[in-house]
DNA sequence: GTCTATACGCCGATAGAC
DNA sequence: GTCTATCGGCGTATAGAC
């Protein structure tokens, strides 16, 4: 029995690393330039045959990783919202995790943010429909509710906050900005809070 | 010699026909979802073969819209310089364009804004080091100088204020934001400038 | 569960007739 | 300058031994 689940979690291990090398390829050289050869030989595997026992094909490799980030992204969200009452908190804390994934997970962020993912995975949901973002959405139209954020059109707004946020974070992981992300947390959280916030 | 003359612009017509198939391709499905064959049909041409009369290759393609989008930007970028004197004004000029580019040719906006050209072109410059956008740079710096613009990193100027009018715009080309992006300007426009302006 | 060997298809690219 | 025909290679994917 210690020997079965020795060999489960042998394969589970094996599964995350092809997912880990898969994701770190995909951010750096974009999905199209990366072949199965190229992940199995990053995953420490001899050949690109034995990744056909863990996923159906290459396209299920970046369906399984859109999936966990964006599953692992939902259940922060969650979390950042009990935590904290007003969407002004809600908002800071996902800036927070954002800033952090940047400087300690830069490929999981370039998946989330820079890669069009719609290119390679045509047929999962969009990133604005995630569930993670609609609760976005639902914390920008509490906002504007109890009056802490402008009432304007609440996409707009997610445009605008976001829009600064984002693309800070995109000049940091490509290398524009050559401090990491932590340095322009505060003055950047002011500015796009700013934008969004009632006078 | 009209014969002539005709052959030429006839080529010459065949080579736009070509680049335009494959800007609008290459907006919609991505660089390495449209393969020559595709580009042919789109261009009205029977067999990808004749494509290699007009360019060396796939990646040729490319290099040549990416020379043709960004000579004719920064051609606008001087013209808006020249007509206007405030780094206000200029910029104004530029959101302008940018606005008017998202609802008249947004094959091109996404070509400029949400391809990653470095995927496809490797070796061209990356966006930032282009002629038009070390203007803009310059004019954020003058901008600074004058007391127009508050005292913080240029780089980061550019980050706040195109961060809000890309990523809206990202927003209308992809549908998200369902009117023309000309109803968004005066708004996003003034959401842009008063992140970067002195009060 | 990983290896070797190999099939298969697509696409970029070339040769050459017209 | 565009056509038909065809090559070559790469990358995905499968078959089967170990």
């Amino acid at each position: 029995m210690d020997q079965e689940k020795e060999i489960i979690q042998t394969k589970a291990e094996t599964q995350d690393e092809i997912l880990l090398a898969a994701l770190k390829l995909f951010a750096r050289k974009g999905y199209f330039n990366t072949s199965l050869t190229d992940i199995a030989e990053a995953a420490g595997i001899k050949n690109s045959s034995a990744i056909y026992h863990h996923f159906k094909n290459k396209k299920m490799i970046a369906s399984q990783l859109y999936a966990n980030i964006f599953d692992s992204f939902n259940i922060s969200v969650d979390d950042i919202r009990r935590r904290n009452q007003k969407s002004s908190e809600q908002l800071r804390g996902i800036v927070d995790l954002f800033f952090k994934l940047t400087d300690d997970a830069p490929d999981v962020m370039q998946f989330l943010l820079i890669l069009k993912l719609n290119e390679f995975l045509p047929e999962e949901k969009p990133v604005l429909e995630t569930a993670a973002f609609v609760k976005i959405i639902k914390i920008i139209q509490a906002g504007i509710k109890s009056g802490e954020i402008r009432n304007i059109d609440p996409l707009l707004v997610n445009a605008y906050f976001f829009g600064i946020i984002n693309n800070t974070l995109r000049l940091v992981l490509t290398g524009a900005l050559d401090k990491k992300a932590d340095a322009y947390l505060s003055q950047t959280w002011l500015a796009a809070w700013n934008v969004i916030a009632k006078k």
